[in-house]
DNA sequence: ATTGTTCAAAGGTTCAACCAATGTATAAAA
DNA sequence: TTTTATACATTGGTTGAACCTTTGAACAAT
């Protein structure tokens, strides 16, 4: 904890922008882009995450010392945390054990880049629904190809506790939890990649759903366990077609309800 | 443009931090999480970005303007501005026409995710590789279904102006528009999801080869007609085919360079 | 027509306090 | 001795005010 950030140089000795405007004598210019004093501070921390020298789980100095250490005001360094806090690198936690910590790698960036595209873009909801089904898909063939026996068994278990929690409440108020299938279905991959987009489009077709009924469907659990079978006999085709065909009735489901509120489904996350 | 943020309300009318500590009563209580100033206007923003209140290209009010109608301080204002920054929401321009501008939908914010999980999570650069082999799949099968005409010449439009530039430059220094083809080979899914997730892994795997080396290899001209080709015949198998192998080709090219300079496939982006 | 000057608007930077949250240590009470 | 309360120090959160930098546009000088 508490990682040293070093290596740490100030980020103006000079005046701040540096611009050169030299006269044209070669062609193929690019444009200048000044560097913002917050812009130095990212850069700086985003180097030390990516060469490893801070890494989840490690802890920044705090904003006081950092501003010392980089020689800028406490308010620059706070854009530069905000900036990073938006990217999803850092979280900030308050209080005397508080501070500013490396965030372990969690698909939240990706969903919350995926959602901004979704409503900034006029990305259709179906987009979102189709591109996650072709995802869904590549994962069974990995998970086919590469799911150890305590993957699988680990998926079954979640099923399984899912169905008793789903016999037990009726269905209701667990839509939060919908989406562990679909993790542990694309870690099975063993592709770290697959993984986090599958389960960035998840959370938000699950977004989507708890939006126009919290309340799951009920061959869910079925599903589930036809999937599970067919992956374990390493049947690609029909794991994939049944895995197909659910998230297509969800589709439906989804517009259906969406067309009696309003177009939700038609318009934006 | 100057968009009106309409229904702004002041963020604290009321002491900030409203924490009700009630004592337990009844169970499954949910963490308070007190908001910080900052996080009600990234709130607000972000929802009517999300409703299409604001819209690509529309300008926020000014910062000034901004403190005054959250009822807020600037830096708190600026906070919130540098964490949308962050996410790839907005982007700021300075002088006299500048502001705060809502950014229109690229890829940006999900390519730096995936950069920053790779950097992040120990994500191995041949789980991003063989992620992008697999969407790429997924790609030509459906651009074989739905690319119209004009999207494929566009394609072949842009394999003649590489080949040209790679005939008279030698293939040096223009690594950067490689990622060209796999945007407008996603872009003939007319799934906008699976093209901004080709478009931010192509744009990585980019980064990663420029890294070892700008020189792109011969093939690659070759390798693209003959994708577009089987594309045109709707040959899903063998354009896939061809493109996978090309596509390992790269992974290996990568990968014996960086064995020579350090194994930098097996570490991180 | 070209070049230089001035101006205003908007973001960028800085400073100096002060507020709020929270773990730890210490004191008081049982 | 154990429990409960209090004080404190550390860390992030908030504030307001002042000043600097960038940039387009209007205007003046050449």
């Amino acid at each position: 904890m508490n990682a040293k950030v070093t290596e740490i140089v100030p980020s103006r000795s000079v005046p701040s922008r540096v611009v050169s405007k030299v006269q044209a004598t070669q062609p193929e210019f690019r444009p200048v882009r000044t560097q913002r004093a917050f812009e130095g501070v990212c850069d700086q921390i985003r180097r030390q995450v990516a060469n490893g020298t801070l890494q989840p789980g490690n802890r920044l100095p705090s904003e006081r010392e950092l501003s010392e250490q980089f020689r800028i005001n406490r308010a620059a360094v706070r854009e530069a945390l905000r900036n990073l806090e938006g990217a999803g690198v850092v979280e900030t936690q308050t209080g005397v054990n508080g501070g500013v910590y490396i965030k372990s790698g969690t698909s939240e960036g990706i969903a919350q880049a995926v959602r901004d595209m979704v409503g900034l873009g006029q990305v259709p909801a179906a987009s979102v629904i189709e591109a996650r089904i072709e995802l869904t898909n590549v994962a069974i063939r990995l998970a086919c190809e590469r799911a150890t026996s305590a993957e699988l068994d680990a998926i079954e278990a979640d099923i399984d506790y899912h169905s008793e929690l789903f016999r037990l409440k009726g269905g209701s108020r667990n839509t939060y939890k919908l989406g562990e299938f679909y993790r542990l279905l694309a870690r099975a991959t063993h592709n770290e990649v697959i993984l986090m987009l599958v389960d960035s489009l998840s959370e938000i077709v699950r977004t989507l759903l708890a939006r126009v009924d919290p309340k799951p469907l009920e061959d869910m659990i079925a599903v589930r366990r036809n999937v599970l079978r067919f992956i374990r006999a390493k049947n690609i085709k029909r794991a994939c077609s049944e895995m197909t065909a659910h998230q297509q009735n969800l589709a439906h489901y989804l517009d259906e309800f969406s067309r009696a509120k309003g177009a939700l489904l038609h318009k934006k996350v």
